[in-house]
DNA sequence: CCATTAAATGACTACGTAGTCAAAAATAAA
DNA sequence: TTTATTTTTGACTACGTAGTCATTTAATGG
């Protein structure tokens, strides 16, 4: 027993056009808003398509526009808060502009051949990499496809992509600059991936004023950008360096995991230890951790991104825009003021 | 000026065919892994396929085999830790299967006529609806369409759709037993949305043993499933009701929430009041929190869950499966035990 | 060496739509 | 009414692939 019959047939413009007394032509005007049908007509067609539950098949219109209406969005770690937002929001603007999004996630820190075929078989129009590694030899084949790639939340030297991210390093150097005026002295530093964008320019930025602020001794352990990673990070950090009084954490979750584990030593925070962040996460603001921290304009980020993803995608433009935004300090709790206050 | 000259041109088999030799079948047959072709032309084919940097078109194929190899997954809130890993895992699984994932926020609790155009006409073979509601209407959308659906984490009474989901009645059955044997008198319950199948499963086992055990009242308020829900909830539950002991929070993200504002009016947990969760999601294990919860056995519901999927897809049954799973307790130090301990 | 069978190959068509072009219909102008 | 102009319409083709079928080539058996 062949088992199509337990489904409705899918109904092509051509059987619309037939029921309707009108040509396949006709039908596909319709219902690409031209102007150019009659009233009549065009009521006739969406009636018919309507009764024959009749949507246009997306690959067939891809096949002949050569326009897919899909951008690809490669992240890694998609548990990480931050990047569950990003997504989020990404998916919001980009569905607002009539785009789908083929989630990719990219299983080591560079794009995988494998990762990068999906992407070219289904012809995105553009791709939006969050969270990964995109090696040289990557993006050349997207570009050589004719396949925009636009970078969030890091770049890489010599690329010749777009990209949007936030000044890490000059936001690390205000940080840098608050947690010296705020009194501390023995600083160390919980990073992510030491080959990113962003863990170099934050450490730059960081180490640079500490340096100009005459401290010359800076501990760092760098892990990813996990919880796991920022717990164990800590733990050892604060059992082989009693005296550490400030922690500079790559991010966020990084500094919850932190937190968790030198309060798990008996210390407190901001008492005994600093801690700061980075991204302003959600979570930070809960009481459990009250995290001073740096927000990035994450809005304004991902609406550069996209602005510059389609403005790419229309006019084809070979110039590439950087653009680098800046965010701003968020004093919670989680950080001392050793200084004493003068009335 | 015609930018196209900027991008190389994206050969096609036909290109390649030529290229090499050989006819556009040739090429088609190797990039099936048909092995009804030579060593010899195999060979000269991937070698010119590689120099012209050929992929074959995804859509053209679509068009041709009716195979998509697209999964659609609907998503409310992506944020919500559990679902973020829900969405982690499930691109593991597919992904090994060679499907792509169009990834699909539901806008409202109810899947929308947009989503679910976007999702016909990209002609997913599946959906996988996780967060969001799936009326009889949209159910019955894709089915003409030879849609296949599975709903994770809920199921509908009367919708034809096969589902996979934890017994979340007997698991609130067993829950509100352990608090009852641990001492606890004065009840309450902060649910997410009231008419999910989750929602009402959790409430009633939970109050049918309560009244089994002569625990008369239940202090019940709603909201949805998130921190903030949690907070405010527990907050006005705490001011309204000093009496409160035990708190059974409707997931582990108002657990947290409610924990956190516990702690803010001053309580201890659990000394002054217990909290459990349900879920089991990496937040709960933190140490600020430790949350005694309810582990859905996540891996397992994934694999049932894309296992019937492809069954569905592949034998195009009719008869629709639902598998409940059970789950356990996971104690930590959320929950205090009154009674005396006896030696 | 020829007959038979199996494997390899290419010509051709279908998939469902968009868009071009010319013809037809409707409208305006004379 | 006739002619000029604009709007609507349909026939037709292209998009890039999979797969059918007939043909050619290679392999096998006697």
């Amino acid at each position: 027993m062949s088992s199509d019959e337990l489904f409705e047939k899918i109904y092509t413009s051509e059987d619309v056009a037939r029921e309707a007394g009108v040509s396949q032509s006709t039908v596909s005007r319709v219902f690409r808003s031209d102007t150019n049908v009659s009233e009549k007509k065009k009521k006739r067609v969406l009636e018919v398509a309507k009764r024959l539950n009749y949507r246009p098949n997306a690959h067939a219109r891809s096949l002949i526009t050569r326009k897919t209406k899909i951008i690809g969005i490669v992240m890694r770690d998609i548990r990480n808060p931050f990047y569950s937002a990003v997504l989020e929001i990404f998916y919001d603007r980009l569905s607002a502009r009539g785009y789908n999004i083929v989630f990719i996630k990219s299983e080591n820190e560079e794009i995988q051949e494998k990762e990068i075929m999906q992407l070219l078989e289904y012809n995105v129009e553009g791709v939006i990499v969050t969270d990964a590694l995109l090696s040289n030899a990557a993006a050349e084949r997207f570009k050589r496809n004719g396949i925009v790639v636009i970078l969030f939340n890091r770049y890489t030297e010599d690329a010749e992509n777009s990209a949007v991210f936030c000044d890490n390093y000059l936001a690390a150097k205000q940080i840098a600059d608050y947690l010296v005026e705020m009194g501390h002295k023995s600083f160390a530093f919980i990073s992510g991936p030491p080959n990113t964008s962003i863990t170099i320019d934050r450490l730059k930025g960081f180490q640079e004023v500490l340096k100009q602020r005459n401290v010359h001794e800076l501990i760092i352990a760098s892990g990813n950008y996990t919880y796991e990673s920022g717990f164990k990070s800590a733990q050892e950090l604060m059992v082989d360096h009693r005296d550490i009084d400030c922690l500079f954490c790559g991010n966020d979750i990084i500094a919850l995991g932190a937190m968790d584990a030198i309060r798990v030593i008996g210390l407190k925070i901001p008492e005994d230890v600093s801690v700061i962040g980075f991204d302003n996460i959600r979570m930070g603001a809960w009481p459990s951790y009250s995290l001073t921290t740096w927000e990035q304009p994450l809005e304004e980020m991902m609406d550069s991104t996209v602005d510059i993803l389609f403005q790419e995608i229309n006019h084809r433009t070979t110039t590439h825009k950087t653009i680098m935004m800046k965010g701003h300090l968020v004093v919670r709790t989680s950080v001392k003021s050793k200084k004493t206050v003068l009335h």
